[in-house]
DNA sequence: AAAGATACCGAACATTTGTTCGGTAGGCAA
DNA sequence: TTGCCTACCGAACAAATGTTCGGTATCTTT
């Protein structure tokens, strides 16, 4: 199809920004004062041409995104970084950070790490972990579970034992938490797929 | 935070559907259509109790998605998560984790860590580390650096030093690496802002 | 040199929008 | 019973919106 010219893209990329952070698709006196123009004729010229181009949709005096101009591709994964800037020819792209990449499904949730007591196995502090409730939580498996009456939630790796499970921290300083076969307070969320964390 | 009432989910649901699906907010005629309400007014009154409890924003004569109230295919982040289901309700969710989260952003990349180098900070063979090429690399800060001939990408906690630099790893079986000021294979490829890893 | 895109302007206009007002009705707690 | 909250209505209005029109300037292609 059809390309864009340098100027469509920046307006594409306006209103893109505004309904990804704002949720919303910004009013045309609003993309021209960002993009410092000063009659929304042009912008409304630019909104043709991208409607043409099959990046918008027009009904009833409206405009909304089409599924063309969805962005979902997310951060390029560099592969092999060779000499000089990185990440300019595709063959140096393993993929892209997508929402499915970081573990994005239904059904899935992520819980934050309270606690130092997976410090050895590269969990930490502050941490998110993203939770599969449906994944069958085996022997050896690192799991989410909720424990005492409080229901709170703690990240250990699951044993399965003779008259119950144990729950391993992967830090000496933290012991081994002993499940009785039958706790009704004990429950496992699911099993841990993913973590995340900022810097 | 204040909870939602059934009515006022099921406007934010539309709400959410229209920018999802269509990349706008909807205007409230639509919005009273799909809900077969015949005025307006009673839309308005909607839209200001899910502003006053912080899942929509007002400014200018116009509505806009909150932070909170957006789920853009990510991970739903479990606020409090008490007994039964967990995530059914909008309260019970702190946001969700998006590539965004982790700092994924235009201009960035991440790469594929090798190498227990930097175990003791949690950061382990296989992670992917998000990049941000334009941000200030200082002292103590934690980047990657192309280095050799062979420009090996390398993640390290960076030192200034007299006379040079240092990357620092985070393990006591690897030593520090000194690159003279100068150094013409020394790049520093940018401050690492976030961390992902697959289970 | 002419033709055709692309990019932009300012003014004007009809429509749609958000918003206000007054009023009805049901549920629930004090 | 009296309040209070939620939910809804229809009419009306000012403001913001999309849209049209005529016109200029700068390119590149024919």
């Amino acid at each position: 199809m059809e390309e864009l010219t340098a100027r469509q893209r920046e307006v594409l990329e306006v209103i893109l920004a505004g309904v990804e952070q704002e949720g919303r698709f910004p009013a045309m006196r609003e993309i021209a004062g960002r993009l410092r123009l000063s009659s929304p004729a042009t912008v409304f010229q630019h909104l043709e041409a991208l409607a043409a181009k099959g990046f918008l949709r027009r009904g009833g005096g409206r405009w909304s995104l089409s599924p063309r101009s969805r962005r979902d591709r997310g951060v390029p994964i560099a592969g092999r970084v060779a000499a000089g800037h990185p990440l300019t020819a595709f063959e140096e792209i393993d993929g892209y950070l997508t929402p499915e990449f970081i573990g994005a499904r239904r059904g899935r949730f992520s819980v934050r790490v309270r606690g130092e007591s997976m410090r050895d196995e590269g969990i930490l502090d502050g941490d998110y972990v993203v939770v599969d409730p449906e994944a069958e939580a085996g022997d050896g498996d690192l799991v989410v579970a909720y424990l005492g009456p409080d229901q709170e939630a703690t990240v250990k790796r699951l044993r399965r034992r003779r008259g119950g499970l144990e729950l391993h921290p992967a830090n000496p300083e933290y012991g081994v938490l002993r499940v009785p076969r039958g706790d009704p307070h004990f429950r496992v969320a699911g099993r841990v797929v993913g973590l995340l964390r900022r810097m």
